[in-house]
DNA sequence: GAGTGTGAAATTGTTCACAGCG
DNA sequence: CGCTGTGAACAATTTCACACTC
């Protein structure tokens, strides 16, 4: 988040910012804003603030941003073909390098300069050439079965949009994008309103 | 979380379930499941543990999932037409009444049994039909602009996918799903094990 | 005996406030 | 004088442990 704070000051020329802008942006307080950065080491001047330009880079590198990552997506629905057509993805260093899928009515079509492939083949292809982030866009059902299989690929790393809490090794990191929970998030705002 | 796990077991048939259960599928701890619906009332009998389809009705009821949600979305691009195709929504109550972008070869064109509309007619279609919940499925540029007109209209609860921190009053709520914010942090999993 | 509900203890996270530097 | 970096105070959350019930 301070990142993307951070290249919107970028933008917009800024040349330092304080913990206090960058807490008013980021939905923050100045105070979490230092003890944040801090972890990481000393960035800021006392008197000044922090370099923007200096610290969005440092900030990359902690990250990761400053290399490129290999991504694998499993089932090549709507959601799948958006997340390969979206460009900021390969902005900030993430190229998808195939796509499986298991109705044959998808297999061969293509999503921007992907081919669609046959699901049966993704054993083989991780194990001629990684993955550094498995993309699971499967229904539910499909979803533990085909993350197995990632990570005896040789993927450590995991984004689900199945609503299922995949059981993993803890060698593995798992992030989740689950919809419908956000949704009933949202619902329980709502309910919450009208009762009070 | 807990509704999901509930809603497994009851698939399972099962008549109870103890926080011990629990716990071990929603990846938590046993007291913790316990505080955690304790908040809400004590549903739990000692010595047997929760009621599965009583627990599961009550938490819907909790969430305001026992009723139907009006969801409009803007920005009918791939990640929005995939939203509105997926039938999990309408199964959980969230029924999307009406979808708008600013794409003359866009509107008009069908999103399932949704036509997609011009998103100048969003101000008299809320006031004249309101909605429970905007979608906003915009680039980010068009974010800010549409989530004021949303409000403006009366929708009181946002999901917002495009990749900016919305400022909005306070009695609106907003859920953020950001996969580029994801991504980084599947980044820096990946980086941490390299430096390791 | 199994398992909830819950105060009290332990831990974790946030805010304060100020010394110290540019 | 402005603003960071950080220990110390404070607040929130999680875990413990046990009385109580089925």
């Amino acid at each position: 988040l301070y990142l993307h704070c951070l290249e919107e000051y970028e933008r917009e020329g800024k040349a330092t910012v304080s913990s206090r802008a960058l807490a008013e942006r980021g939905g923050s307080t100045p105070a979490q804003v230092r003890k944040d950065l801090s972890f990481f080491g000393s960035f800021g001047r006392r008197g000044i603030g922090y370099p923007v330009p200096a610290l969005a880079q440092r900030i990359r590198g902690i990250l990761g941003l400053d290399r490129r990552w290999r991504l694998v997506l499993v089932g090549a629905g709507r959601l799948g073909a958006a997340l390969v057509g979206y460009r900021g993805l390969a902005e900030r260093g993430f190229d998808f390098v195939a796509a499986y899928d298991a109705d044959p009515a998808r297999i061969g079509t293509r999503i921007e300069e992907l081919t669609v492939r046959d699901v049966a083949d993704l054993d083989a292809d991780l194990a001629a050439g990684g993955a550094d982030i498995g993309v699971i866009g499967t229904p539910a059902e499909a979803a533990q079965a085909i993350a197995d299989r990632l990570v005896r690929g040789g993927v450590r790393t995991v984004l689900n949009f199945a609503s299922v809490k995949l059981v993993l090794p803890p060698e593995v990191t798992v992030t989740n994008v689950d919809m419908t929970l956000e949704l009933e998030t949202l619902s329980y705002a709502l309910a919450r309103r009208r009762s009070d």
